[in-house]
This record gives C-alpha cells, sequence and structure tokens, in this order.
DNA sequence: CGCTTAGTTGAGTTCGTTCAACGACTGTGG
DNA sequence: CCACAGTCGTTGAACGAACTCAACTAAGCG
C-alpha cells in the first residue's frame, strides 16, 4: 500500500482558508478568524488509502479536513469492519479523543485528503477565550449525532436498496453542499465501502446497486459511483435530507 | 395510553442533587453549582409510556433525567421505527433541537421518568460565562456519538445473539454505573424494544433472547429482562465496555 | 508478463422474516 | 363477579432476503 504523510508546517493562512467563503459556512468574525488561524498548527497531506487516525491510539491532534473525502471506522476482532461516517471538507476530526484519552474508531483517506492540525492541549483556551467557537464544536459534534442517528434508522430499518439508496443521496447531498461536484457528479468510492456501510456482504451490495443502476440513477466506474439521479435516490430511502442552514466550521 | 406529565416549578436544589454525590460523576465547583442551579428551571415527570419529546416539534427546553428509563427513537413513514439509544440519569436530551431548530427524534419513558428543565435560550450564557460546563456539554455529545458508534457496529456486524448480548451488557453496565440496582439487576424493557434496538424482528428477537436465557444470562420476566451474567453477556458481544472514568453532567 | 484489486454473476445455504395461532396476564366495564 | 379487549411473550411452519462459496472478467501496476 503506497501510504505517505506529509506534514507541512506550512499553514495557509485561515483569512485565505478556501472553505470561509463557501455559502454552506457561517460567516467568521475577525476576532474569531485571528483565533483560529493562531490556534491552527500546521496542515497534513495524506495519499488516498492511507490511515489519517488509528483505534486505540492516543492521538495529541484534532483535525479540520481542507479537502478531499474519508471515512471514520470501527473493526471486530475477527476482522469485521463498519464503516461509520464519511468525512468531508469542514468536518471535525479527533474529538473523541479528548474524552476517552484514546481513539476509538479509525479514519482512513478515500482521495488525497488535506487536514489542519491543532492541539488538542489548546482546546480550553478555545472555550476560555472564544464561547462562539466552544458552541460551535458543540454545534458540530450534535450535528455528527444526529447523521449517525439517521445512519442508524437506516442500517436497522430500510431494506437493502433503501439503505443503499440512502446512502449514496446522503454522499451526493453532502458533495452537493460543500461544491465538490465540476460537472461530473462522482462519488469517490469502492461497492466494498458501501457493503461495510450499509451491513451489507460485498456481493449483495453488488446486485443491489446493479438495480439502482438498471433504474438510471447511478453509474458505476473507475472505483467509484456517478449519480445520475439524486432526487429519485432520495425519494426511494424515504430520507428527508440534511437541510439547508449555514453550519459552523473551525 | 394513561400518560401524564406533571410539571413542578418545584426544584430539588442542585446542591442537594441525588445524582452528583454518586462516584460515577465528576465534582462541581461551588460557582458551577451555583450557576447550574440558577440555570434549572423546574422540573418535570412524566408516566412510564408517555413520549417526553417529538420528532419534529419545537422545544425550548433541554432535560436532564434525575431518575427512570427512557429511549429515543426515530421513524420511518410507514411506521417501522429503529431504537436509536436509551436514555438514564445523568443524560442530557434536547440539545440536537439546539442546531435543527426542530427535534430529529423522539423520547420516551420506559419507567416514571424525572427531569431537570433547562432553558435553551440561555444556553449561550452558560458558554460565555462557565467554560468549564460548556466543555462538559461537548464532552456529552462526543460521549453519546461515540455510543452510536458502537450500536453501529452492532446493528451493522455482530450477528444476532452478539447484537442481543451486547445490548443488554451496555444496559446492564450504565445501569450499574448508576447504581440502579438494589439486589435484582433488572432492566425494565419489552421484548419489542429490543427488537426495535437491534433491527430484528419480534419473532426472531424471542427466539435469540431464548438461547440467552438458556444458557443462564438471563431471565425474562414481567416486563423486563433479569441480568443473571453480565460478564458472560459482555464476552458473547466482543464489546470492551464503557470504561470507568468519570463523566461530567449538568 | 504475472500479480493484485475491483467488480460481476450463478448456485446453494442460512439466517431472519412473515403469518398464524395460542397462553398468560392486566385492566376495564357491565 | 365475569366477560372482554389489549398487551406481552411463545412457538411452529413456510418463505424470502441476504449470505457464502466459487468462478470469471477487466483494469492497473511493477
Amino acid at each position: 500500500m503506497a501510504t505517505s504523510k506529509r506534514i507541512h508546517s506550512f499553514k495557509t493562512p485561515c483569512e485565505q482558508c478556501p472553505l470561509r467563503p463557501l455559502p454552506h459556512f457561517r460567516e467568521f468574525s475577525r476576532d474569531e478568524l485571528e483565533f483560529v488561524s493562531h490556534f491552527k498548527r500546521g496542515e497534513l497531506a495524506v495519499d488516498a488509502g492511507s490511515t489519517i487516525l488509528v483505534e486505540g491510539a492516543h492521538s495529541a491532534h484534532l483535525f479540520t479536513v481542507l479537502s478531499g473525502w474519508g471515512f471514520r471506522y470501527k473493526m471486530l476482532e475477527d476482522g469485521r469492519r463498519q464503516i461509520l461516517n464519511y468525512i468531508m471538507p469542514g468536518d471535525l476530526i479527533g474529538l473523541q479523543g479528548t474524552i476517552a484519552g484514546e481513539m476509538q474508531h479509525s479514519v482512513e483517506a478515500l482521495s488525497p485528503v488535506s487536514l489542519c492540525v491543532f492541539e488538542r492541549d489548546r482546546l480550553m483556551t478555545l472555550y476560555n477565550k472564544h464561547p462562539s467557537l466552544a458552541f460551535d464544536i458543540t454545534w458540530i459534534a450534535a450535528r455528527e449525532e444526529r447523521i449517525l442517528d439517521e445512519h442508524l434508522l437506516s442500517i436497522g430499518r430500510r431494506t437493502a436498496l433503501e439503505r443503499a439508496a440512502y446512502l449514496l443521496a446522503f454522499l451526493f447531498e453532502r458533495g452537493r453542499q460543500l461544491g465538490l461536484f465540476n460537472g461530473r457528479k462522482f462519488i469517490p468510492i469502492t461497492q466494498q465501502h458501501i457493503a461495510d456501510t450499509l451491513g451489507l456482504s460485498i456481493v449483495h451490495t453488488n446486485k443491489t446497486l446493479k438495480k439502482l443502476g438498471e433504474r438510471g440513477l447511478i453509474r458505476w466506474q473507475e472505483r467509484g459511483c456517478e449519480v445520475l439521479n439524486g432526487e429519485e435516490l432520495l425519494a426511494i430511502s424515504g430520507w428527508e435530507g440534511l437541510g439547508e442552514g449555514k453550519r459552523p466550521f473551525i
């Protein structure tokens, strides 16, 4: 596996953050921006397929995704894997290490990923000096919780076809909100990832995706999924969508 | 359904909180205690079976469970129900309403439940004046996230028997930490709840629980489950447990 | 050129489902 | 006091969704 990590002390100044201007994110006050810029310690770039965080490890860092796709997962002793959620630009990762000491899940990159690096030790300073940012972090945690609720509903109670439609609609909607699709609506994911997210076997996942393909909703190609009809995926899944409000990020 | 809600403006002063002295919870400074006591607006008592919060509703309140058992759930349009997690003393509920405006899940009482009532509007004051309590709220949200991760792993990748063992071990361990069992280790839950948590049918849930009963690990009785061998449940599930550290609550 | 990874497809099996019926218990109203 | 309805748990039988096993194609890479 050709994985590599490159840590740069080089920092894109937060004032020039490529995410900040997106309509999807809430605006920062000058004060907040200055603090966050100071809070940020550097950047990390990883290749597709490499591991960003490992279950059981103690990490001194928190990260915000700047670009790329990845996923969080847990494994059972015998190798069974469950993908918990996907990470995309603006997402905060590593917060859970704050409460348990060690990470309770692993994080892996689906595409090349770049991350802003923060020091966990200095989190309390943020809480002390910038209540609005502290509130944002809670907001972000509560949002993740909400998404996990929906995933649970999906795995627990939706049929295989509904589940697949839900997951693809979910990833599609997130990508769209972030302006990740320029022309081709492509999700960089393998069928194995889909299977490990939906709690299905790879074979049955393949057959289920085939059905979505036959209906003209998606097209599978070059290690990924092209979404042709997000509306219909949403309709099949019976999901309400994420909502259009602005969200914070650090 | 004989449900009722009783709202008391009567407040158990936080200084005499029955939860606070438990070894499971972190201690508060005098300052924090005073603020929380002021933050608390009253108490709410509900009967077993009544609904505390409804999906889609706008609630002006946050609650902390003082006593009793309950659960959070979501439903699909056709009535399929997924139980997301259980609520027990010390748990904060309603936080998700803060980010989405309306609740994304419902909450129902399994036993008589009493709750501390807080006003959501005043949450920002807490963030401004008590960073340590703000951090606690984030901590609580991150903990919920961690539990949902484990539930997802369970539903997605564990077998029916492992799932059932995990759920019962989970509820048992939570009850034990809170000192809820005096003598009889009884979890007030029906098999329908178990089924809706595990993503299984009621029939198959019954047959699976029967197997656990035959092994002498549990005994089913009077609308609930008596745990006879928590250790073995833990072993079957392959779960690591919650960990023994202290936790905060508001 | 062989090796690996990703995707596809068919056949047979297993796990979990639905349907259906029944017993035990609780509460309610006549 | 009994009749009745409602909830909860139990069990058997038949069915179906999803699984494993296995074989094969196509693409990418050293």
